[in-house]
DNA sequence: GATGTAACTTAGGACTCCTAAGTAGTCAGG
DNA sequence: CCTGACTACTTAGGAGTCCTAAGTTACATC
């Protein structure tokens, strides 16, 4: 079992960062059959769930809003609330913000659905509950790092990130939670910072950079 | 810049495996986008994308094997497939093994598209690229033990990777590569594990079972 | 009051994806 | 040899996704 062709695997394989997105190619696959499935399962469409679950999530928003943080044109968002108003799952309201929009709120229906549908990417938490705790923070850590590179590109929408927010203070201290969060005042470590924070306020482009330096600095 | 707050974090954040969970659920959201948009750029759609780059990437094979590596059920295969046809980018042919099969064959100009198609995932490659090696390797040990947990449950399809994998010995030697892959005779290291190895065969279910606890004694 | 702007909505069309109901070869048993 | 089961598809029908383009409408500005 000494091996015959001691460097195979150098010579005959995909850069390793090829690997990672075939692998997390695979991984989407399972969520788009995983949400299809879970919201057939209730009675929704995959959007629809997705819709209530953000609304339960961040509070009523408007369309705009919406299609902005799912990725997806107005129209398609219009469309599936249309539905949702239909099913007596949202309503309407006028936004003191703007003049033409509507802010949409979950009706108790609505918001026990959409709570339900905030589980749906459980199943993927579930298959990560195995790994040693450490191996858990180098994977969170890669997403972190991938997510921000995606962002730069304009390839996900900016999202509540830690590391695109004007509160955040990295590497101010020394010891297990080196960052800081000005908003609420607490420390924080490179593995409890949040991907999805409602009171994220994205920083100036040029904060932003900097931030990011300084995070990778040690990170 | 103490905090006031020292336990926030711990007290009010969602568990590390939730928020991977989130961050690989922005990643798929970008990865839909992007499939859409590249396929839509030579003029195909993201599923006819898809499946002349399984085509190329694995040779001719039967609608139902296309339906399994891709998730979807077979009509949805089928009517895409007319379209290729129709658009002379695969032919049919009778495959010998199944009375009632027809392999589907690229044609010249479906091979070209399907090799453009192969590299659609690679904007998730150039995101990961920026990280340091021992954080990619990080990174893809926590994938490939979340891709084999995903396939336990059932929720993606089995495919090529080594740790399914009849010819794969794990932790059969000590030094950087432990492993060995007994089809080319050849050691291989945890980061040059594959996860579309063309010359896979799927190991019987208890075989697996010992082959991943062997490999995981010692990931 | 005309023009613009922002946030929708509607219309139309291509694709996705499913279930259910055919269809067509082959093979095994009688 | 013929019938029935099996397998691999195909067709039909229907809901949903997603886009672009073309309206609407409320308010803000000039």
């Amino acid at each position: 079992m000494t091996g015959k062709r001691p460097g195979y695997f150098e010579e005959n394989n995909e850069p390793i960062s090829a690997r990672i997105a075939t692998g997390l190619h695979k991984i989407g696959l399972a969520m788009k059959q995983q949400s299809w499935q879970q919201a057939n399962g209730v009675g929704l469409s995959a959007t629809q769930g997705q819709i209530l679950a953000t609304l339960v999530a961040s509070g009523p928003l408007t369309g705009k809003e919406l299609s902005e943080r799912l990725g997806v044109t107005l129209p398609t968002i219009s469309d599936s609330v249309r539905v949702l108003v239909e099913k007596a799952m949202v309503t309407r309201s006028a936004d003191p913000r703007h003049p033409r929009a509507s802010l949409l709120t979950p009706t108790a229906a609505g918001a026990a659905l959409g709570a339900r549908a905030r589980s749906w990417p459980e199943f993927m938490a579930d298959a990560v509950a195995d790994l040693a705790p450490e191996e858990q923070r180098a994977f969170f850590a890669g997403i972190v790092k991938m997510i921000r590179m995606l962002q730069e590109q304009g390839l996900v929408p900016v999202s509540g990130m830690c590391v695109t927010c004007k509160h955040f203070r990295p590497n101010v201290r020394t010891g297990p939670a080196p960052h800081h969060c000005a908003f609420v005042d607490a420390p924080l470590s490179s593995e409890q910072l949040r991907l999805d924070c409602p009171e994220h306020e994205l920083a100036a482009e040029s904060a932003r950079r900097e931030v990011w330096e300084q995070f990778m600095r040690r990170a």
